[in-house]
DNA sequence: GTGGTCTAGACCACA
DNA sequence: GTGGTCTAGACCACC
């Protein structure tokens, strides 16, 4: 299965994140499946145009928080799915998402109950790959 | 109405962002009222221990937002409000979060029931500024 | 209370490991507590006489791991401790350095009644701040 | 007796250096008895489909260590041992790798009691080839 | 060929 | 001043 990165030159986050969410997505929905070998590092910096250490940062990162993992001289491959983080560690990590979430809600002047509603339509389109 | 402005230090929100958050809270839950003034720049960085820059900074970000506007001479008040986005412009801008947020919690593998309830949660601690 | 950090340079360890390890050793051992700040990044080169990016490199794995804070434009603080991962996930990094040092000790032929006796002097002596 | 090597791909140890552990621990058990053959070069790449140049590599470490010697035209046999170190250098290399387990136990906050009794399980289990 | 580390130096955001 | 991101380019270990 061909992955294919998409860098968003314009965006608010830097490139690093923008691969690692991209990946981290794959995996997390099993588009990309255990042991399967992603793009090497040098190979994904000239089809994205960027700097091999600025994929390598972010690789690292996604074999940090366990989906990937790496073999000296070979590549890099998606982990088995493990739970790194503790539940405690889970949860104020994904309080800094909603906040954020919250804010940018009350900035822009939109109801709770319209947020609830269309996070809850994403979650659903999500969970149905089909619908992806 | 006398406006009080909390900075956390151990947050991860830069400190202007914080006083755009709050001074929009305040604005959006009618706390401050249209024409009111909000403390100047440098009464504001006195109070709060900080750089005056970082109130500039914020204000002029307001001012940007459509909440606050100034009069030469007199200080910062609180605009008539004014909607700077087009609702669907909105949407949009609000769907970007709402994936991010879903992004993440695919990531830390936390069920959507979770977030919704602490996304309420957090929504109403937020709207009632006694509570804060 | 003075941070220093001694790089060994022939040491198989690379350079941001063995600042990773110190400054970690000092947090866990409360010789550096909460709050605290340590050296800015630039300074802590400086002194190093090493590049700051390697600096920069530490010190994000120390605080993706728990062990610092950053505030934009102050500096690197020890964080109030934390369990940041699973206890599988311990368990699961303990037993690399076990395997380590099994495979150490049957390379250089020490019996395990050696090594576990040598292990639990050093654990005393490390829980012990006053021996150290 | 027939020597087998086991290659775990997953692993985090390069492949030369389970071959150089593997060997080792069988001479070091007395498996492999003073003065018996290993496989050749050539053979042992075939058996584990692996490049001859991670096996060369692995086979001049264990020369090197005072393992294996070679014989020219002949192959690679198990040398009478020889400790390469002294008793105090020897004991000065494994403190080294005590203390890095201590301190990442200490990082990870488990307790001595943990490591010591997974210390004593991955050596019953390393010192019998059976289990494995 | 692969990844891992390090340097030098640039530019930006934040205080 | 602080940290955060990115680039260009070097050298090493491993396969």
């Amino acid at each position: 299965m061909a992955l294919t990165i998409r860098i968003v030159a314009g965006s608010t986050a830097p490139i690093y994140r923008q691969i690692v969410d991209q990946i981290t997505r794959s995996v997390a929905s099993g588009e990309l499946a255990v042991g399967e070998s992603v793009p090497s590092v040098r190979q994904l910096a000239r089809e994205l145009v960027i700097n091999p250490n600025t994929v390598a940062k972010a690789y690292a990162e996604l074999v940090d928080s366990g989906f990937l993992e790496t073999q000296a001289g070979k590549g890099f491959f998606v982990a088995k799915r493990r739970q790194v983080y503790s539940k405690s560690e889970r949860l104020r990590r994904i309080d800094e998402s909603i906040d954020q979430l919250v804010n940018h809600a009350v900035t822009l002047d939109i109801e709770p109950e319209v947020i609830v509603q269309r996070l809850q339509q994403r979650f659903e389109k999500n969970l149905k790959p089909a619908g992806d």
